[in-house]
DNA sequence: CTCCTAATTTAGGTCAACCTAACTTTTATT
DNA sequence: AATAAAAGTTAGGTTGACCTAAATTAGGAG
């Protein structure tokens, strides 16, 4: 297994989990390759038993692809937990870094990582972390943009790309923050949230890429 | 820069400094690839302007290979200090997983794990950390081998050999540990060294990796 | 000084991960 | 149903990092 390897196997998972194949147009454009390069590498582990391809539809793991992917995911929040609260990293700073650290982990220091960390339950952008035994339950949540004026809720969960949190940090978005919709523009026009202090606007993409707990 | 080819400018670093020539069987020993497989490598990082070839003779770095040989010695010393001081690592486990961590760095994450730490001197097994600006003081130490009979002196460094460092930490060694020669075996026969609370022998050949202060 | 041995270099491969270009299959549109 | 566009695969090539085997050089022993 190589970080390379690894990275196909964990985007797979975060495209598709076990539910839908994921086409590899997709994962050339999240992984920045081409996609004869894509065809190849999941050939490559298709043969390792750890995914299953359906030629010309799309690929989905395998019960041992699916374990690598979680531990990678685990190790990349529990890195990013690491970085901003002991190292004083932003949100953006934080995956960049962790895209790398997820990789050294010979599962001794992921665990004790955990422990040192006293068993976060949430990366700092609001995913689940999973549990040094592969489980993990998602929460069900919902997308900001599905809410309507007047609605009550809290930031639950972020998407994870560089430019969109930094963003979102300079809006001064936190999980947690409870806000209510004043405002929700026609044609996807943008939402207008108020927070505790302040009244923030976003534009209604930013919204598809937030997720909130239901609105009371 | 590739992680491998930083591996060769720091091994260069360690086995040579800016002070004498390495050789190729050298490099090719503690990097464990066959001696073709370092010239190649070599050469490569010449034309790079990283290191000086006389060929035949061996291999320096230049100042441009120095920089990067000595970021690296930093970011593994940190996260030496990291995985022993906070997650509780042995000896032998933390230079391990440093040899992966020291490559992940983008100077923003040493430095910040540097404050983090509160600016470490010394990694935990006796080496100087050099500081952000490639700063780096050695101390003048002798080896435990040259000590002679009744000398009482400090343990301040051991050198980094897995089994080594578990044979060390088996027997009680740590650094600043005080001790007196209380035997030497002839012909590079054994030391028996009276700690604090025990009485341990060693090894001649371990003797030769043990760096010690000068005796009173 | 010659010869031998150990160290080094060179030559010719392999393997992983990528690429572009050409071809095939699927799908969406008329 | 025919055709065009999009997606996927195959073929052929490159680069980095390694290898073994063969040739070359340096340095020491006689
Ligand atoms: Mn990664
Ligand atoms: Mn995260
Ligand atoms: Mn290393
Ligand atoms: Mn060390």
């Amino acid at each position: 297994m190589t970080p390379n390897k690894e990275d196909y196997l964990k985007e797979l998972y975060k495209l598709g989990g076990l539910d839908h194949l994921v086409s590899n147009k997709q994962m050339s454009q999240v992984l920045e390759v081409a996609p004869a390069s894509v065809s190849e590498m999941l050939n490559k582990l298709s043969q390792e038993g750890l995914l299953v391809i359906e030629p010309y539809k799309g690929s989905q793991l395998t019960p041992d692809g699916l374990r690598i992917a979680i531990s990678l995911l685990r190790g990349h929040r529990l890195w990013e937990v690491f970085l901003i609260r002991h190292l004083g990293y932003t949100w953006s700073e934080a995956h960049e870094d962790a895209e790398l650290l997820e990789h050294i982990s010979p599962s001794r220091l992921t665990d004790r990582l955990d422990r040192f960390l006293n068993y976060p339950e949430y990366c700092p952008h609001g995913s689940v972390i999973p549990k040094s035994d592969g489980q993990t339950n998602e929460d069900t949540l919902m997308l900001l943009a599905d809410l309507k004026t007047g609605d009550t809720s809290k930031i639950k969960k972020v998407l994870e790309e560089k430019k969109f949190l930094d963003y979102l940090q300079n809006q001064g978005i936190e999980i947690g923050t409870q806000f209510t919709v004043t405002s929700v523009g026609d044609y996807e026009g943008p939402f207008t949230l108020a927070l505790e202090e302040k009244t923030i606007q976003i534009s209604y993409k930013a919204a598809c890429q937030i997720f909130v707990s239901e609105p009371k």
